[in-house]
DNA sequence: GGCTATTAAATTGGCGCCAATTATGTTGCA
DNA sequence: TGCAACATAATTGGCGCCAATTTAATAGCC
């Protein structure tokens, strides 16, 4: 059981982040109502900070708000879904170019350093440290656009696409497939093939919720 | 029923608007501290839904917050705002193929009569008329593209980007070079011809907000 | 018995007070 | 005169109370 997280440092803005998160693992259901009085009492904080977070994870499209019913997690139906994804695929496969002409033997080394973790974690780690590690991975390799903008609207976009695909992600299929792309990823960013990146990059994106339609995009 | 300042909703999400709005039209300068006791005359509204409204502004990055020191329009450097421009070329040019795909006759001839007004606005209108109609033409022409996501990616991107160009825009020049911009776009929308709306929509972005430091960066 | 009106409990949310902090103005001192 | 310490005014921001609204529980009625 994991009621009251401790928490120290009472910022508002952490509260938010932490209640993301706990979105994000899946804790709190699709469609699932936030009560106010159980949000305060997990994340040991007062009703106000509670609703000033939960006030900000609206504006962030993490959870929607109904006058005088609450908050609740967002549903995100299958085509604002497939929305997201294009537009993820998008983003993030312009990013491919500045990746790799913005790599370091240093970086490289630790996003090899990642991906081995990630392969770790896949086998005999938590559903938290799969995330974790996997989250850090793109976050370097990202990281190499040197555009913090690119960067911050890639994870918006994630965030968002998140709720649904977390069973999926489950599926040990999924996250062994996810480990062999990150390693060919590794490799396309050594050769320098920015077309293999994004190729990659695109496919990465549309396996992270895969859906049977005919068409992509 | 509306006065000078604003009318008096009663929606916190309303006022956040209001004030985006305010600063978009340059009614706040770069850096300017927004007093609470200010806003809440100004805007006809209560200490608390300013507050609110503020903290949803800094969470679309309309604004920063300092602790103890209070809110005030973010300033955006040149390096950041090149970031954002740069953004916005992937996306918003990512969106001429639908925009082309999802054109109808109806559509195109509504955005024959913006670009029309837009005219008539730059010639004898207000600079907020100009803002309005210039918004709305691009608001019909993305809305083509089918994409809810994409679409209010833009317009977030768009709004972080304003503050320092507004200024420029001021510009009879600009306004003339961005009107004659849009019937070129609607041109090459007509014809179907996706590389040339890329390049006019990649060209128009660059030309927002010129860089016109001495030796650039 | 099933359905609806009434009452009671639970939950949300608007609003304001006042302590903590920062900015401003003033005085004393080298 | 310039600087620093202090006093005072202005501003921010944390927090809680309670009214408005919704949900449930219960009783009344057909």
């Amino acid at each position: 059981m994991m009621t009251t997280v401790k928490r120290k440092p009472k910022s508002k803005h952490a509260l938010a982040g932490e209640i993301a998160e706990a979105i994000k693992l899946g804790q709190f259901r699709s469609g699932e109502w936030l009560r106010q009085i159980d949000i305060e009492q997990k994340f040991a904080a007062t009703r106000f900070d509670v609703r000033t977070a939960l006030d900000e994870l609206v504006v962030r499209k993490a959870i929607e708000h109904v006058p005088n019913r609450g908050y609740r997690v967002a549903e995100i139906d299958r085509e604002t879904l497939r929305h997201i994804r294009s537009v993820r695929i998008v983003i993030e496969t312009s990013a491919a170019t500045a990746i790799v002409s913005g790599m370091t033997p240093a970086t490289l080394s630790t996003l090899r350093g990642l991906a081995e973790e990630f392969g770790v974690a896949v086998r005999e780690g938590t559903r938290a440290d799969q995330s974790r590690v996997n989250a850090e991975f793109h976050e370097v390799m990202y990281h190499l656009s040197g555009n913090p903008v690119l960067e911050e609207l890639i994870w918006n976009l994630r965030d968002r696409g998140r709720g649904s695909n977390v069973t999926v992600w489950a599926s040990h299929e999924s996250l062994l497939c996810s480990d062999r792309d990150h390693h060919a990823m590794l490799e396309a960013i050594e050769k320098r093939d920015i077309a293999r990146l994004s190729q990659l990059i695109a496919a990465h994106i549309l396996k992270d919720a895969p859906e049977r339609e005919p068409g992509g995009l």
